[in-house]
DNA sequence: AACAAATACAACCGCATTGGT
DNA sequence: CACCAATGCGGTTGTATTTGT
């Protein structure tokens, strides 16, 4: 298999781990500056010891100004969780309709507290009841296979979302950050209306 | 107080996709 | 059309912090 993976595979060996507050500050003075660019050129023209994969990330897992930060309140846990029974785990297209939120930081909570939660009700409602929201998903019953790995999804998806799409463009017009959370429950209503079973 | 286990979050890795040449 | 570099995504791992014993 090629190995594309480019960032990893540079002649001078780049900077791991966790970033300290220097290197957070040389990146968003950079970015405050000169804007999003190529990542790779940003890393190397703000003087920083990383790959621009590296860069990317932490600028939008973390650095960028509209990030909100802090827990989830009840309403975008109520969200996720719909979104996920639609979308599945496709975390930037949940992400997308979380004003604030990373798909790393949804990915990282539905993983480590809705996961759990979820599995600690079904286990204590129904023994057989397995994660069934990892991989019961609505492209499920819209494909008509139930089969849903995480591979399979990603194939799946040019197979289904351009029918939901199509049906539920996304962002609805005159789209505000104020208004996400609102519209992206309307949103769920007509996808959920329109393909629940 | 010391240690282990659990938890939360940050970051990396590999792969797919996209766009330029 | 083939190739390559850049980017984006999701899974996974690593690490710091918190909680329990």
């Amino acid at each position: 298999m090629r190995n594309n993976d480019n960032d990893n595979n540079n002649n001078n060996v780049k900077k791991k781990g966790l970033w300290s507050p220097e290197e957070d500050e040389k990146l968003m003075n950079f970015m405050v500056r000169n804007g999003q660019g190529c990542w790779s050129d940003i890393a190397r023209n703000a003087g920083l010891q990383r790959c621009g994969k590296s860069c990317r990330l932490r600028w939008i897992n973390y650095l960028r100004p509209d990030l909100k930060r802090g827990a989830f309140s009840p309403q975008e846990e109520h969200l996720i969780i719909h979104l996920h029974s639609i979308l599945g785990n496709r975390w930037s297209q949940i992400a997308a309709r979380l004003p604030g939120r990373t798909d790393n930081e949804i990915k990282n909570f539905w993983n480590s507290t809705i996961k759990k939660r979820l599995k600690n009700t079904a286990t204590s409602s129904s023994p057989n009841n397995s994660d069934s929201s990892d991989h019961t998903h609505l492209k499920a019953n819209v494909v008509g296979g139930g089969r849903c790995s995480c591979k399979s999804t990603r194939q799946l998806e040019s197979a289904w979302i351009p029918h939901l799409r199509r049906a539920h463009p996304w962002p609805p017009n005159s789209e505000t950050p104020s208004t996400l959370i609102t519209t992206s429950w309307s949103w769920i209503s007509s996808t959920t209306t329109a393909y629940s079973t």
